[in-house]
DNA sequence: CGCGTTTGACCGGCGC
DNA sequence: GCGCCGGTCAAACGCG
């Protein structure tokens, strides 16, 4: 509980790193073909074995950030609609929930086997927004967050 | 008073 | 066919 004073501390250092976090993630977003080079691979997966993570996309200070991410391709039958995009970043941070510039509304609890830490489930407040976003911790290194972004935002940025 | 969080229940998919 | 596991819903509560 005394720790709350570090906790206030260390969300102002982490603003400021997502701040370049949430920079970066819009120009990620932009990309459609970024799927050449993803890992088609579930969350599970990413965290029962982070080797193959191999594309690293940057470092925020003393946070890295990860990127996994996948897309629903594979059908060459109906490949045309702006299909479910979601991926992933592990980083170094004291706060569950970084704040990236948009407003979440928690929905769901669950503590995930293989995890001794709960997932957190979010969704975006802006009404039609299909935006989810699941944060839980790593296993192997509980001081990582892995947060999952998934589908695109509707509405403009802020 | 409005809205977000909370928490347990419910449900659907998958594996055995 | 059943049970596990992950994901979502929804009522109630707490807070600003």
């Amino acid at each position: 509980m005394s720790d709350k004073n570090e906790r206030a501390a260390d969300f102002s250092l982490d603003s400021d790193f997502t701040n370049h976090l949430s920079a970066e993630l819009s120009e990620y977003l932009k990309f459609d073909d970024i799927n050449e080079w993803l890992v088609d691979d579930d969350l599970q997966s990413f965290i029962s074995s982070q080797e193959h993570q191999a594309n690293v996309v940057s470092h925020f200070g003393e946070g890295a950030c990860h990127y996994e991410g996948s897309s629903t391709r594979g059908n060459s039958s109906g490949y045309q609609q702006k299909v479910r995009e979601r991926f992933s970043f592990k980083t170094m941070s004291k706060v569950d929930i970084l704040d990236d510039g948009y407003k979440w509304r928690k929905y769901g609890k669950k503590m995930v086997k293989n995890n001794p830490n709960p997932r957190h489930y979010y969704r975006c407040s802006v009404e039609g927004c299909t935006v989810k976003k699941t944060v839980d911790r790593d296993r192997d290194d509980p001081r990582y967050v892995i947060t999952t972004y998934e589908g695109t935002h509707i509405h403009p940025g802020l």
